[in-house]
DNA sequence: CCGTATCCGGGGGGATACTG
DNA sequence: CAGTATCCCCCCGGATACGG
């Protein structure tokens, strides 16, 4: 896409020069969320390969959506932050991921399970402020997938953002969470409901009741869960 | 982009999927503006090859996005519209084209005039009710373009979208208007104005006063002219 | 007017390895 | 940890010509 132009004036053909190249808007989708490390990126776009990660950013910075920034004065630390342009990206995300949950079909969706991705995208949205405990720890346990990937443990520590493991940590579990991939992404999705998934048994909760029953509430969802499927 | 998924269930990859082939968000925008026949469709994408816009169109056919309808039950006659999937994207193009229009340079945008497009453009968003006659010519002369796209009549007839012509239809004129192809364009853009270049000498109206007085008026502009440049 | 068929070239990007 | 470097394949899409 870089000489390939569409020799339109319109803004939109301009745009799209800009934000059709393969990976771009998914990128930016997790600029958008918030990742601003390297490898903060990578974790949420897992099937890029660093070279093309680190060509989109050069891309985008030299667009003037996204500012590289030194980290504490320390050489080779880079933060990559949205600028002001970038920002107001932010609507066209908006627009493209509340048209997909409205319109695309979720059983090519629940295909596309990944269970890091998942985590990773968990973990920024949960409402620690909603766990009752002042330090929790909740273990996933995914039955169908493979080792290392099964097994993910989240740590809720008094005003930080909550940590991700995939190796045990060794905290005490407050609760253990036990289901299929699909199921849990299906939930964070909006697409299914805690209550309803455990009520079928399709999900386990064993541990503190309190946190049990309020899983749906500190768990949070996806941005576009709340957009429902078309009628 | 057929089958390079980016494996990922966020919603906004999966529309991203379908969006981010080339073509086809700035096909979808002349389809959102209102074209439904083949050719029409060409008018707003010139540079697209019509092996790639059938292409496109019977993806989009497949993901639900636009029905193929036969016109008046001829055979080998089909309008292209867009189906409830398909405008609820107006809200993507809408986001875009206005991100567009905000943040992308305006040198490099009007190195991409084209006269044609700006006058297939340009005659679908006339206001001819504000056109003190009931019917009227104006002739647009383009004086740095090149024979057979210097020269176009918009003619308005009563109770009819109007005609495009780029060779003389032979009708008397009631306005003549000549500029620069930029001039135009930029107009059109809502980047400058009708009474602004006529006073600066870089448009020059000739024919009937109250047509050329209201020009600004009756010429639409781009859906995203009214947006302005960021702060 | 409404597309289809075919050919062919360029380069985008996937994969892997490696370095400061 | 934070990227670079390199190779190479594949497929997208531009161009052109042609059929209904």
């Amino acid at each position: 896409m870089t000489e390939l132009s569409y020799h339109q004036f319109c803004p939109v053909a301009m745009a799209s020069e800009i934000l059709g190249a393969r990976w771009t808007i998914v990128l930016l989708r997790e600029l958008w969320a918030g990742s601003t490390r390297f490898n903060d990126l990578r974790r949420g776009v897992p099937r890029m390969s660093p070279a093309l990660l680190s060509k989109r950013l050069r891309e985008l910075e030299g667009r003037g959506i996204v500012e590289r920034r030194l980290v504490r004065r320390n050489p080779d630390q880079f933060d990559y932050v949205l600028t002001p342009a970038g920002q107001d990206l932010g609507a066209v995300i908006m627009a493209i991921g509340i048209w997909g949950q409205r319109w695309v079909e979720t059983a090519p969706t629940l295909e596309n399970t990944d269970a890091g991705l998942l985590m990773w995208d968990m973990r920024r949205n949960l409402r620690t402020e909603r766990l009752p405990a002042r330090r929790a720890t909740v273990q996933f346990i995914y039955s169908d997938q493979p080792d290392g990937r099964a097994e993910w443990w989240v740590l809720h520590l008094p005003d930080r953002v909550a940590d991700l493991c995939s190796v045990d940590p060794g905290f005490d579990v407050d609760l253990y969470v036990r289901c299929d991939l699909r199921t849990m992404t299906a939930i964070w999705m909006g697409l299914d409901t805690v209550p309803r998934a455990r009520s079928e048994d399709r999900l386990s909760l064993i541990g503190a009741e309190d946190v049990a029953r309020g899983m749906q509430d500190w768990l949070g969802l996806s941005p576009f869960a709340a957009y429902p499927k078309h009628a």
